[in-house]
DNA sequence: CGGATTTGACCAGCGC
DNA sequence: GCGCTGGTCAAATCCG
């Protein structure tokens, strides 16, 4: 009895300190609710930003092209019977204003995207910044159709741009006609054509796109130890030979995913440095493609249309856009020896990766992070929101390609892991700080450096990367 | 045994 | 025209 009437006080002093705990945490988690917001602020005044910086951009662009039309319909009512080719370029370059409009930086209007994975990951970080969808940050390099130039701007936001890392290779089409057609219509585009028993089928136009799109190239430069680098494609090698300049040898490899399939890569290690890999690829998919190489497949054939697109008359290398935005660091277009060839210079991931992801917060006043962190700073995956895309459509096989020994193969797990690291090394070491994020710098370097020193992520990200770039004038090109 | 790789030979383009 | 170089072919070889 007597320790029937002792106990209740403990039991009583252990709810308190039940309650008071569970008090703790909900105020720990508003705050935290409330650091979400406040970022989620911060995002929205950058996007405001950049949206601005992309609209005065874009009418620039078009009064650019206006003027260069309008000289053209001089030119043309001066030369009525100009070459079709010629002809063909102020439509191109129109259509490439149009297709630059279609790329933008992300956000809404990608809704009917966001499935599942995205409702269950942020259902309880998003609140505040789900239901505002126009001014919503999707982040993540995706490209886009660039077909829809009718409905896209119907289906979108007019300020509401989209940088998202995905690479939907069933929305190539635009970007590459010929994407899914037979190889009759995409043949080797070699000089030995004659080889090629569907060689010239489609006539003169196609002739020329063909031997247009055989020159231009994407080069990826990648700090990798392993022969070649994973792209997700099947490769099947076919020559090598000793280049001159470089004691490497240079491989070269066929895609054999399709027997016919024109596509090609040379793959040769940098004379400077051997742990550079110097992967070019050459020519456009002429199969559906697994979703592994969706990605690098798209590079390729956007990349080229993107380099076609424009006046080829330059002879010198130019810096991308995303470039001189600091969004990519080294990568340029190149258009010597008439093979224009895109170079992504991937051989100091590390900085690269900051200066991806976060100069532009940087420069907006947040302090540089390592990758992950920049990630949950919300540059690829503000609130989770644009992950989905890495797991629907846009590089579901990341997981696979990682060699980090993680346990999941879905890019938003492996994300989520990334995530959950820092969050774990908060509340488990020092706790929930007011709801202050402070990733451990250890370990966020530690993930980054492993990811961005993974050849596979590089060599997708470097895939979507270009494809977001070149989607837009690549779809021009082709029209 | 079939597919992938190796490797020497061949061909075309380009510069001199 | 010739030589050099890059790119490709195809027989031989290797490997699972």
């Amino acid at each position: 009895m007597d320790v029937a009437v002792e106990r209740p006080p403990p039991v009583k002093e252990e709810k308190k300190a039940e309650s008071s705990m569970e008090d703790e945490k909900l105020k720990a988690t508003k705050a935290e609710m409330g650091e979400v917001r406040e970022e989620n602020e911060r995002l929205k005044t950058l996007l405001s930003h950049i949206v601005r910086d992309y609209q005065s951009l874009q009418m620039q662009f078009h009064d650019a092209v206006k003027v260069k039309q309008q000289a053209a319909a001089a030119v043309d009512k001066q030369l009525p019977s100009a070459a079709p080719a010629e002809a063909h370029v102020p439509r191109a370059t129109a259509a490439a204003a149009d297709d630059l409009v279609s790329l933008s930086l992300g956000s809404g209007g990608y809704a009917r995207r966001k499935g599942a994975a995205h409702d269950q990951r942020t259902s309880s970080s998003s609140s505040g910044t789900e239901t505002d969808q126009d001014d919503q940050l999707s982040l993540g390099l995706s490209s886009r159709r660039s077909n829809d130039g009718d409905d896209r701007q119907a289906s979108r936001p007019s300020a509401a741009p989209l940088l998202n890392l995905s690479s939907d290779s069933s929305a190539d089409d635009a970007a590459e006609p010929r994407h899914n057609l037979p190889a009759a219509a995409c043949p080797p585009t070699s000089s030995k054509a004659r080889k090629s028993p569907s060689a010239g089928v489609d006539g003169a136009d196609d002739e020329v796109l063909q031997q247009q799109a055989k020159k231009a190239r994407v080069s990826v430069r990648v700090k990798c130890d392993t022969p070649t680098m994973n792209d997700g494609c099947q490769w099947r090698k076919y020559g090598q030979k000793i280049s001159k300049g470089n004691p490497c040898p240079r491989a070269y490899y066929r895609c054999t995913v399709a027997p016919s399939c024109p596509v090609r890569k040379q793959v040769q290690r940098c004379a400077d440095d051997m742990s550079i890999l110097i992967t070019t690829y050459e020519g456009t998919h002429s199969h559906p493609l697994p979703p592994a190489a969706a990605a690098m497949a798209s590079t390729t054939s956007a990349a080229a249309s993107m380099l076609l697109a424009g006046p080829s008359s330059s002879s010198h290398g130019h810096h991308l856009p995303f470039a001189s935005a600091g969004l990519l660091g080294p990568t340029t277009i190149s258009t010597i020896a008439s093979c224009p060839t895109v170079t992504l210079d991937l051989t100091n991931p590390h900085s690269l990766m900051q200066q991806q992801y976060t100069s532009p917060y940087a420069a907006a006043g947040y302090e540089s992070k390592a990758l992950p962190a920049a990630w949950s700073s919300g540059y690829l995956a503000p609130y989770g929101g644009g992950l989905p895309y890495y797991g629907k459509s846009s590089l579901p096989a990341m997981g696979q390609h990682f060699g980090m020994g993680m346990a999941t193969t879905r890019p938003e797990q492996m994300y989520g892991a990334a995530h959950s690291s820092s969050y774990l090394q908060r509340s488990s070491s020092g706790g929930v700080h007011g709801g202050v994020t402070a990733p451990a710098p250890a370990v966020t370097d530690t993930i980054a450096k492993a990811i961005t020193s993974d050849p596979s992520f590089q060599s997708v990200l470097a895939a979507a990367i270009t494809s977001y770039m070149g989607r837009g004038a690549g779809a021009a090109a082709q029209k």
